[in-house]
DNA sequence: TTTTTACAGTAACATTTGTTACCTCTTAGG
DNA sequence: CCTAAGAGGTAACAAATGTTACTGTAAAAA
């Protein structure tokens, strides 16, 4: 029974794609519910579906073998995880890791119609070479941010970020979650928002940080 | 007269393609050769053509708005250019600078077979996905590099990605050539170079560096 | 309420990286 | 041969970032 799925799907992407591929998305997808915080995909898990994102946000973040971790980019409704394609397509296992940023909503789609749809419907081609270049550049802005931006300016482009997808100015966040997503510590983050304090961009407040000049 | 194209085409790509796909190849490729340091794709540039490397190597960079630059990756033989694959499809800019690393030959095919091979053939299917994955997974060690290696770890990478391509454990580079590529100065590297030949991994000269422990 | 825990501010210090300046040595060109 | 340009070594300093330690305070738990 997933006449519920239609509807999502038209609403999300009835603009992208044809009726019939909207159709048959509806007959095989399964729908999947996260709350904030779960872990969607974790590292060198193998991956059986291809998630389609419905509602909420995802943070997809890398880890190095001691454990730290950062934050790459978020996906958020209308994206697709093409790490996850890719490892649909070619049987390898994660890089990555995906966490529910907030309550999230999305499609898990079978691998094998990847290869047929992508044959079949030129929507569904172009959307996924689309997605492609879309991760693409989101990685090459984390590795400009990284060669190029000191630590006061990645600060602030993660609280725009954090912005963007919580749909808020007031954040509710401690120096020491931010630390770890940035891959330093908390003493460093604390002394940078002063300083962001002291030159207006934010307001500062106990697990509270109101991004100013938004 | 473009029977010269097939039997590199068979050479390089025979054991991935299937004769009829290599046979359309070599109808409509363009062999392309250019010469070490030459600039092959710009920022901003558009491209009408997807590049498969036959032979050489080609420096994928990054650039920012003041101009400093940060190498990615290197492409060779068996590559082909993502970045330039989702260009062509998309009719975007290019967001990454592409220079000869050696004296270096590729196959330039026309964007509107792109589409028409992805559907017809499988192993050309297998054969894009596959390369976005290596793509996207180069750079992901450009970012674990950045944000969890220090430099002197980053300058030993740096150094055994060049002896790969150059396919000689004797480099011919300047330090500040180093520096340009890594977004730092002559001085930092000369001093970490300098830090390195004292543990006995490299062994310095004017223009030389030998990579020991490789 | 009292106690505990998490959060944030700050100082002092260490380390890493960047900058400036100056030196020597090699190589290329006149 | 002499000179200029490029390459590399080094010192001294500056700035950015990381670390440790200690503080007060708010929130949560007992």
């Amino acid at each position: 029974m997933k006449h519920h799925i239609k509807p999502l799907l038209e609403e999300r992407y009835g603009f992208l794609f044809e009726d019939e591929l909207i159709d048959e998305m509806s007959e095989v997808a399964i729908l999947k519910e996260v709350r904030e915080g779960e872990i969607i995909i974790d590292y060198g898990q193998n991956i059986k579906g291809m998630p389609l994102m419905l509602d909420g946000a995802i943070k997809i973040m890398r880890q190095d073998p001691d454990g730290d971790e950062l934050v790459l980019y978020y996906l958020e409704s209308g994206d697709v995880c093409t790490m996850t394609m890719t490892c649909c397509l070619g049987q390898k296992q994660s890089e990555i890791k995906a966490v529910a940023e907030r309550d999230t909503m999305f499609l898990f789609v079978p691998t094998d119609r990847m290869k047929v749809w992508t044959k079949k419907y030129d929507s569904w081609m172009a959307f996924v070479f689309e997605s492609y270049n879309n991760r693409f550049n989101e990685l090459l802005e984390s590795i400009d941010n990284l060669a190029f931006n000191d630590l006061n300016e990645r600060l602030y482009k993660y609280l725009k970020d954090k912005v963007m997808i919580t749909k808020s100015t007031k954040l509710e966040l401690s120096h020491q979650e931010i630390a770890y997503e940035m891959n330093t510590s908390r003493v460093v983050i604390s002394r940078l928002l002063k300083k962001l304090e002291k030159e207006g961009r934010v307001q500062l407040g106990r697990n509270k940080i109101d991004l100013l000049d938004f």
